[in-house]
DNA sequence: TTTT
DNA sequence: TTTT
């Protein structure tokens, strides 16, 4: 059964960083992709795609990435369902990354690397010094937005870890 | 910008064939894209991934693919929304197929062959004839579901077709 | 840097099975993979290309592949080159398969299931009774072939390894 | 029979860009993609991977996209062999691109956009002042290479185009 | 024959 | 050097 997805697009936003309770990052970011063709009225429309990435290239997309970076997925389309807070079923359709690159280029504040979901820091002698980290980053209030983040560890349980 | 997806899985039931106004084909399908890792309880799990296909393949699609048949996809992510009868946006992630391929082995009874997006029958001297047809699917009754299907031509304006 | 590639298609032969030195396994097989669209003959030809899977999965695909199988690969272009016996320097552009897939049905005599590059044998309970094992392999002679296989440890220093 | 590649990685050199004696386009070029991990001696390699593109954005290549320049390949491989000058069957390995995207940044000299093998120029309101053409690109004298372009109109019939 |  |  194959599951592969390849995206290359730009943040809507800055990365949002999570931790389950046992202590695994998760970061949270859709990317906006410019479609390759234009619609009956001319105009170019979009596609905006919820991207979820774990682990140490969770912190690295946290770290390097922030709305407007370009960048690019590799990944496994993922579904899942959960009950909001109305006892309905809502129906996810979102994207795995296993890998993420930056692309945003070599003048950019970015840096330029790879966020590998194996695991390890970017590599490759890349100076990446850390100025584009994005310390506060709650979203905070009420939120029925799934991938909402009230700055406390979110309530997955490892058992959501796809590995 | 890259947006490619390329699924192999299963149907989870009987594809949907459906007509706009004007008269194009369009087909909904599910596949079940077994996932190669095992979760915590040791349990493979699966994808449940939307997929939808216009004009010619859609009704290739219709005729030699039904519940259960192995199908390959490659095709993009697509987002929409809509406003439900509540009256509530909701968001849709599924993929559109470019092309579709059937992957029911020789002695299976749907034959093997390509459907592909850009138009035209299957080729290479498959002999299709046509014996899985499912001529009576509508789903019929009340639905909240976008891929309901009751019979009548879709609501979809050709502003829709993306091409 | 993306590099990804998927494929579906027929082996040519079938695979062949070799060690390095140091006892790691690596498959080699030719999928032969149908153009989805004809020549100005009319003809549907074929791309037949050389693919390459390290380890357990090697193992797997040496025992549930033969000549004529259909299967599924999900891996990376990979490129090298190394000086032939008349000193020229020849150029290899081959796929390193991270996954295959097998996907003859279930009448057939394959079983059905994964080989992971990440290592470990198919799972989700199918019987791989292996019946398909190619236990004499050796194509034997004189051979200009960088895939041929004379039945010793073939000279693969492990520094040939991807990781 | 599925045959996907997608690519991002950096030219080698300056596209080439040649004509069929009908008149029909055709680039090619080289990308280096960068591998994600390291070998035995912690170094990054890179893949270099032959592309080929035709039509109108064989022309947008060449027009927008010189040595050293981040691109994006959609496409499939191609596998096709030809007799060179001393009677020898040369096999050849290369990808076809369908689309590439060009991934120089919003302050890069090139612009940015898409060319596609579906024909068409780069839509989306892209200024693209040409500033880039290279005017000169024979690369002269006598060559084994298949690549290679003596400025004449390639001998390639039209029969080799995939449509 | 290789790019940053 | 090619598969169904």
């Amino acid at each position: 059964m194959l599951n592969r997805v390849i995206l290359v697009g730009r943040l809507t936003k800055d990365p949002e960083l999570r931790y389950t309770p046992s202590g695994v990052a998760v970061a949270n970011f859709t990317l906006a992709v410019n479609r390759t063709f234009s619609n009956q009225q001319g105009e170019r429309e979009a596609d905006f795609i919820n991207c979820v990435v774990w682990r140490k290239p969770a912190e690295n997309v946290a770290n390097y990435l922030k709305k407007g970076s370009l960048a690019g997925v590799d990944g496994r389309i993922q579904t899942r369902s959960y009950d909001n807070n109305e006892g309905r079923r809502v129906f996810i359709t979102e994207v795995v990354a296993e890998s993420v690159q930056f692309l945003e280029p070599r003048g950019a504040s970015q840096g330029q690397g790879n966020a590998y979901a194996g695991g390890g820091a970017p590599t490759g002698g890349n100076d990446y010094s850390r100025q584009n980290q994005q310390p506060d980053r709650q979203s905070g209030g009420f939120n029925d937005d799934p991938f909402a983040n009230d700055g406390k560890p979110i309530d997955i349980s490892d058992d959501d870890l796809p590995f």
